[in-house]
DNA sequence: CTGGCGATTGAATGCGAATGCCGGCTCGCC
DNA sequence: GGCGAGCCGGCATTCGCATTCAATCGCCAG
């Protein structure tokens, strides 16, 4: 029936504490102090452990080492919509800050954010010790984890009722920055391009900015519905001008893909120079928005010290289950590009 | 009853098999045949174990049933240089098509193809059931893996000594249509931007490119050396007509984000239109290649085909370890964009 | 009515390493 | 030289689940 498969090329099992321990002339436990750090063993021992471990080709068992511990030293990293420039940044800062304390990451990506109950049971059943999150959770799925007793870091995402820890840009102020930048440049007839519905992100920073404009007595403000990516914010702009029948003088783009999308469209299809005849504005400080061909006005997240925040915070709720959660919001940096008139 | 969430954080065990078993008043062998596909358990039982399971919260430890199994579900993903805009793209397929086959995927990141050595050790302690990587392993390095019985999927890696399976992209036939199209519109003075000398990748490109030149009789070939980035393809181009003392007719770079910067440098720092008199070409097919204000002429490589036969391949050798190792080639898809001027 | 076969179920074992406990040994100090 | 204090290493147990083996049960054919 079943295919025997366990066999190894050169019908071998791998070596374990015991090999070594018989190799070595001494016992299991002494094996195994030797390979734990801070575990007492003579330097004689030391020396006898490691070379019989090298001989047989020893490699302590990650896995049989968590099942005892408690500690599996993975955590797991939620991902979703990965076609956001920025998210590759984020995976490389999480992964090398956690190798750092001797964490691997195991990585979990979702098309959509609303796919994470497929992924959530997954999670939970490889006992991570810890959580980083870039996809929202709903109330019900956080309590199930902290009821496993699992700290989690929500990234870019707001905690809700305290349940959680969460390290975010502010977007709300970047946002009312570009806004207000904007509007002091003279700028009246604005439009938006949003992002997915599902996206909390999206969500906060579209909110954000319609109430600057509204403060600032700007009204009839238009709103397309994009999905993040470049192909959206162009057929966005279009929509715009179809639907207003002329330009907007300003485009706020959810993202900086959008932006540059849109900027590709306004020069190309539309003919209308960037930022003479029309500007735009992104949000993230993605690679792309660098480019000299788009030099996006953008507010940048600081994505080094963010991910430094959320490996910190996660760990010490791993090392202290008790401590409460915390928030903490980090400021962008303000890009003030040459895709926008901007008085600055 | 009422909840006493607090103390589950205080380390309170999490529910077992025993658990449940007693619960159910059944053994707690019946209970691991419930959740074990394909085991023997009556629809009674099925029943009994599955609503005392729900009662107690219990979740299979995926840890304690891979020490058993000797198979952890998981296998490495190693990934160099994330900066390359390609990587996430192919981290995507790869955890949904490993998904798509319960299991899911531990990541590593590289600065540099050399720290493998840093992260091999890590994987083979967690007993990963397999690896793929898009970064070179010596042979030494391929030994080991393969003493330990793990197969292995290089990335867009030549399968040295035929050690281990692979997929690439044709990266040669690539390069050789790449120069052939730009020889024959009639392009005669060339500079290469290769990339990091430790890349197999750039260096295979540079020589295939450098290759077909000489086949087509075209001579005094500047190369200079980059290291992928966007800022590395300015600084290429500046170094090129700086030591040649003009502009090139035609710039090979040995992947798109450079061929970006190359063109953003031409445009804007030396005011040589692109590709009227200079043209540009890439190698990856990454999404910026796409932007209009590019519109690169590139060889895209087939990422979703090449991730499900890497998939597909690593999946089968996991089954069955005496599989011999395969090597599969996939041609690129030729993108003739408007960055150069070419006669199709 | 009985033997036998297949389907279930339970008891027991083991995967590989960590750790509490304890005995033995070394060493310091009087 | 004697005694107490550490230090060290070994023994035995444990983590949670899969699996083997044997026992039991139901059911049908003879």
């Amino acid at each position: 029936m079943e295919k025997k498969a366990s066999q190894h090329k050169r019908g071998q099992r791998r070596a374990t504490s015991y090999d070594v321990a018989q190799v070595a002339g001494v016992s299991q436990s002494a094996v195994s102090r030797v390979f734990k750090a801070g575990a007492s063993a003579s330097a004689e021992m030391r020396k006898r452990v490691r070379a019989a471990a090298k001989q047989v080709g020893y490699r302590p068992n990650a896995i049989a080492r968590g099942l005892i511990t408690q500690r599996s030293n993975m955590v797991a990293v939620v991902i979703s919509r990965m076609t956001n420039l920025y998210y590759p940044e984020l995976l490389v800062q999480l992964t090398q800050k956690f190798s750092r304390h001797g964490i691997r990451v195991l990585l979990f990506t979702l098309e959509h954010e609303s796919e994470i109950d497929l992924v959530l049971e997954q999670m939970l059943q490889y006992q991570v010790d810890g959580i980083v999150t870039a996809a929202m959770l709903r109330p019900e799925q956080l309590a199930l984890i902290d009821e496993a007793g699992i700290p989690v870091a929500l990234y870019n995402r707001r905690s809700q009722d305290g349940l959680a820890s969460a390290v975010r840009c502010d977007q709300e102020e970047g946002e009312r920055w570009l806004v207000a930048q904007l509007v002091e440049a003279g700028h009246r007839r604005f439009a938006i391009i949003s992002g997915p519905e599902d996206s909390t992100v999206s969500v906060e920073r579209t909110a954000s900015a319609m109430q600057k404009l509204a403060e600032l007595g700007i009204e009839n403000i238009h709103v397309v519905g994009g999905d993040y990516s470049y192909e959206s914010g162009r057929s966005g702009l279009a929509a715009i001008v179809e639907q207003l029948g002329q330009s907007p003088d300003a485009v706020i783009a959810a993202n900086d893909v959008m932006a540059i999308g849109c900027i590709d469209a306004a020069r190309q299809e539309f003919g209308l120079p960037v930022p003479e005849a029309l500007s735009v504005v992104g949000f993230d400080g993605v690679g792309p928005a660098r480019y000299a061909a788009y030099n996006l006005t953008t507010v940048q997240q600081p994505v080094e010290r963010m991910t430094q925040a959320a490996v910190a915070m996660l760990l010490e709720r791993i090392e202290d289950p008790l401590l409460p959660p915390e928030e903490r919001i980090f400021a962008g940096a303000k890009v003030a590009g040459g895709s926008a008139r901007l008085l600055i």
